[in-house]
DNA sequence: CGACCTGTTGATTCTGCTCAATCAACGTGG
DNA sequence: CCACGTTGATTGAGCAGAATCAACAGGTCG
């Protein structure tokens, strides 16, 4: 499961550190950042909820399963961003890790709880921006929404590394893979984007992509 | 806007009513209820946030227009639910009365936000739950789903009514009307449904409902 | 009554899935 | 070093499902 744990001080600089954040790492203990290995599970569905995860590095995907064995990926969470919130104390999705990913687990106090709030409603918003995407009609314009998202959590307007893998991509876009690859070539056709490698996106048109994604 | 405001007692009796959120009313002061009619809004896009809202009868839809004038529905509140929480003091969706609607407006203080924040996780679970439904690849399941979610939420095992029409459905689940028809028209005649009225609908079978929806 | 709105049904089009093959990158062992 | 297996990504052909376009039915309200 867990690879390594060192300790280190409780402030990281990532590009956008939500402001409640550094509110709420003051008001824990300073943790350890744990190692997870690449697919290793952090929390299990149906596992009991409370304490609040921090990547330092890596990142993470939100799954559920369903019965015919399908799975849906709720939510992506990268560096500097937070996951873990959940309610009636259980997990409904599991945790996973795309990578070698290194996380810092936060214990809210009780008075620590005006941050908490925020910091779930941000990813209240970010549930409901993914569902704005999977009710969009063409799988262009998800795909389209997708890059622009990841674009600007990591901060460049220009560019996209994708930590996941187009079977992760199909299973958060609610498509196929074959689909993911085709339309990836179409939006490259559009002269949207170009692939520096299969990990690496050029955004080489971003405000025409926001428009499809819009 | 709104019609009419009366004021009354700060604790209806809903069939589901989340724990915290009598715990939230005691510790609001008792606000009045607020009535407003068919298609009125109750926040506007971009409007503020803060007061959370609590129906007492009738309901409200969460929507957002796209930039090509389609709309999106994030959800629908019934009686007893609360709707209002956003991220960042500023509401990223709208919200309209689906009917003629009672809304108490809750102000929560600052020693409230336990029952807020476990209230908040309500709605984050909701949105991650309808996100599932979108995922799913067949319009006849989402429409299970959604009329099993329904049933559950009304209290009521072997019945629904449909507060909204064919056209909030349709974007509620990110389909088309005459799919929403053809799909209600599909389960009456696979025995898992009966209309009573266009906006009864009685639920034959709600196992094998829940087993389409998963 | 006629205009309008909501809901249903029919015909056709087309998007995206399924099933498959192919390709590229990588590691292993002979 | 190369043959081989594996895994991830791309591409192709055919098909099913849902959208689109269009017509029509029933109800309500002026």
């Amino acid at each position: 499961m867990f690879v390594h744990t060192s300790h280190a001080p409780a402030s990281p600089a990532f590009p956008h550190t939500h402001p409640d954040l550094t509110g709420l790492l003051t008001q824990c203990r300073p943790s350890a950042v744990t190692l997870y290995n690449v697919d290793s599970v952090v929390y299990a569905q149906g596992d009991a909820a409370g304490p609040l995860y921090l990547i330092a590095f890596g990142a993470v995907r939100l799954c559920r399963l369903t019965s015919d064995g399908r799975r849906q990926i709720s939510g992506f969470v990268l560096p500097g961003e937070i996951f873990g919130f959940e309610a009636r104390g259980e997990h409904h999705f599991y945790a996973e890790c795309l990578d070698a990913t290194g996380i810092r687990v936060l214990r809210p106090s009780g008075d620590a709880s005006a941050s908490t709030l925020n910091l779930a409603l941000e990813t209240l918003t970010r549930a409901q921006e993914h569902l704005l995407v999977l009710g969009r009609r063409t799988v262009v314009e998800r795909m389209a929404a997708f890059l622009v998202d990841l674009a600007q959590r990591q901060g460049d307007e220009k560019s996209v590394v994708l930590a996941m893998q187009r079977n992760d991509i199909a299973d958060y876009l609610g498509m196929t893979v074959e689909t993911v690859s085709r339309v990836i070539g179409k939006l490259k056709a559009m002269r949207m984007i170009r692939l520096r490698t299969t990990r690496e996106i050029e955004l080489l048109n971003p405000s025409g992509l926001m428009a499809l994604s819009e």
